[in-house]
DNA sequence: GGTCCGTCCTGTGGGC
DNA sequence: TGCCCACAGGACGGAC
């Protein structure tokens, strides 16, 4: 599924191959996939035909594109969901299976004419929002220089490659919660882009388990944890970058990062890594966590006291 | 207001 | 072979 690095990529191919261009025609082939779009199918369609696309910015996993012509400032926003690609193709190119949104674009020099909106399972979707300020007066997120964030995204922390994402604000707002660190890292509200992969890699490399209370964080344990984010999403995002087909901005769960070498996600019954390397015997655990499953090292990832299961 | 759970979805794989 | 069911998970709405 498209994690934060992939939605960067997504975001650094469609500034290449999308920005600057104008919306000629819009065609829904699945209204599901705009659902969270207020004014329904009627106003997504004629808000957005004759539009510029101005930028395409990233904060999170959540992507929007700034458009001009559009009364007030507003922006057309993405989420890629678990299935969702955004396509870059010639309009000869046959029409994908769960095809759900296609764009006409005006011509550019050798640059295809479409982009396409491709979601298997529909947790995805499309919307379009009024642009509002930041609450903390910077850029809105990765790839744009103005203050300003879409309404249906204001909510959204900042992800901890943002050069503005706070760590002492993050800190405060963690120890103050009740709940344990894995919940508070899925909370979109306090840091973004962090799904379940990416939460028990952090927590692994973090050394910390993912039912630890976050009120008895101290902060060289969020400074630890933050690092080990930023780590494996530096990681993921380098060796993301040459994975994808210049051409298209293609995000493909299949291809690419799955190929990264994971320590904990989906290793149950496996031995750890960094146990093995200090000459020890631990297997990784699966456990059930939240309607979804938790990978951790019982050797090298201690259950706490008051752990918060 | 904070926290947590059910729901939305479809493809895949296991069991019968 | 074909059918049924469990499972995977990001984000949101609603219950508590």
């Amino acid at each position: 599924m498209p994690e934060l690095p992939e939605v960067e990529v997504v975001r650094r191919g469609l500034q290449s191959w999308v920005a600057g261009r104008k919306i000629n025609e819009v065609y829904v082939h699945d209204a599901r996939s705009i659902r969270r779009h207020q004014d329904g199918l009627a106003d997504f369609i004629a808000t957005l035909q004759g539009t510029t696309i101005i930028d395409i910015v990233r904060r999170g996993k959540f992507l929007w594109m700034p458009l001009d012509g559009v009364p007030g400032g507003a922006a057309l926003v993405a989420h890629l969901g678990m299935s969702g690609q955004l396509l870059v193709e010639d309009s000869t190119a046959a029409n994908e299976k769960h095809l759900k949104i296609t764009f006409d674009l005006s011509a550019s020099a050798a640059k295809p004419e479409q982009l396409r909106f491709v979601d298997q399972r529909i947790f995805g979707g499309m919307l379009i929002a009024p642009l509002v300020p930041t609450t903390d007066g910077a850029p809105g997120g990765q790839g744009s220089q103005a203050a300003t964030v879409p309404q249906a995204a204001s909510h959204i922390a900042r992800d901890v490659l943002d050069l503005n994402f706070d760590i002492e604000s993050f800190h405060r707002r963690l120890r103050i919660r009740r709940t344990s660190i894995k919940r508070a890292m899925l909370d979109q509200g306090l840091v973004s882009g962090v799904g379940n992969i990416y939460a028990d890699e952090a927590l692994w490399e973090a050394q910390m388990h993912y039912a630890r209370p976050t009120d008895t964080l101290r902060r060289p344990d969020t400074v630890r944890l933050v690092d080990a984010l930023s780590t494996i999403m530096d990681r993921a995002l380098a060796a993301g970058g040459t994975s994808f087909d210049q051409l298209y901005v293609n995000v493909n769960g299949a291809s690419g990062y799955f190929s990264r070498s994971l320590n904990a996600y989906g290793r149950n019954g496996q031995q750890c890594h960094r146990c093995a390397d200090e000459g020890k015997l631990s297997l990784i655990r699966r456990d059930a966590f939240m309607g979804r499953s938790s990978y951790w090292c019982p050797a090298c990832q201690r259950v706490p006291r008051n752990a918060r299961f």
